[in-house]
DNA sequence: GGTCCTCATAACAAGCGTGTTATAGTAGGA
DNA sequence: TCCTACTATAACACGCTTGTTATGAGGACC
């Protein structure tokens, strides 16, 4: 049996995984694309948009719309830039030492 | 022969070039390409250090030392988060409806 | 001259994001 | 039920950035 003082709790768990290059760069990358999604679904719903006439709106093809609120791939530079000029909506990247964050547009 | 009124400022033409959106994206990338390749060579001359010592910092080669600073391709985020947590600083990027920019840092 | 360090460049493989087509699944209306 | 619209997913090709090795050019120093 293990001893109950070697037991990790979850935040201990989570600090070791934020810890580790490979598990840490893994969330950066998923944690930006989720923000990415969020803001396109919501910019979508707030339109009324189905997918297929965004897609239209950035010259897209459907399931590429699908694949960024999918939220699983981090998207290019040239993405947020399409976005942003055609949506007019801006993305604020920060990188710092510790993290790699999207901030909320001002 | 051409008239001269006819004839384009550099600034018309530099316009021009802008709106188009192939040269647009074209010098937004080398415009951020160059803005990261500055502050790598800052950093290493502040820091008096070889491209091959840094490299070896940032768990690459010389070559990918040399490739930044040439400044000729644009580096990805992942690239961008590494040299913040080794070089401990900051990069800013700021995707707006009408242009992508480095600021910076506060 | 020869040696060592520095930086630049070419060449190729590999990973990732994207463009595209086809297709499956779901929900709503006639 | 049939048809339509909407979304999700798979599959493949393409382009760009990166990882890596080899190599070339230029200086400093002995």
């Amino acid at each position: 049996m293990t001893k109950l003082s070697e037991l990790k709790t979850a935040s201990q768990i989570a600090a070791e995984e934020l810890a580790d290059p490979e598990i840490r760069r893994e969330h950066e990358r998923t944690a930006l694309a989720h923000a990415v999604a969020m803001r396109v679904i919501g910019y979508r719903s707030d339109h009324g948009l189905s997918q297929t006439v965004l897609a239209r709106l950035l010259d897209m093809q459907q399931p590429a719309i699908a694949r960024l609120e999918a939220g699983d791939h981090e998207p290019s530079l040239a993405t947020l830039s399409r976005l942003a000029r055609v949506l007019g909506i801006e993305f604020h990247i920060d990188i710092t030492p510790d993290a790699l964050g999207l901030r909320e547009t001002a």
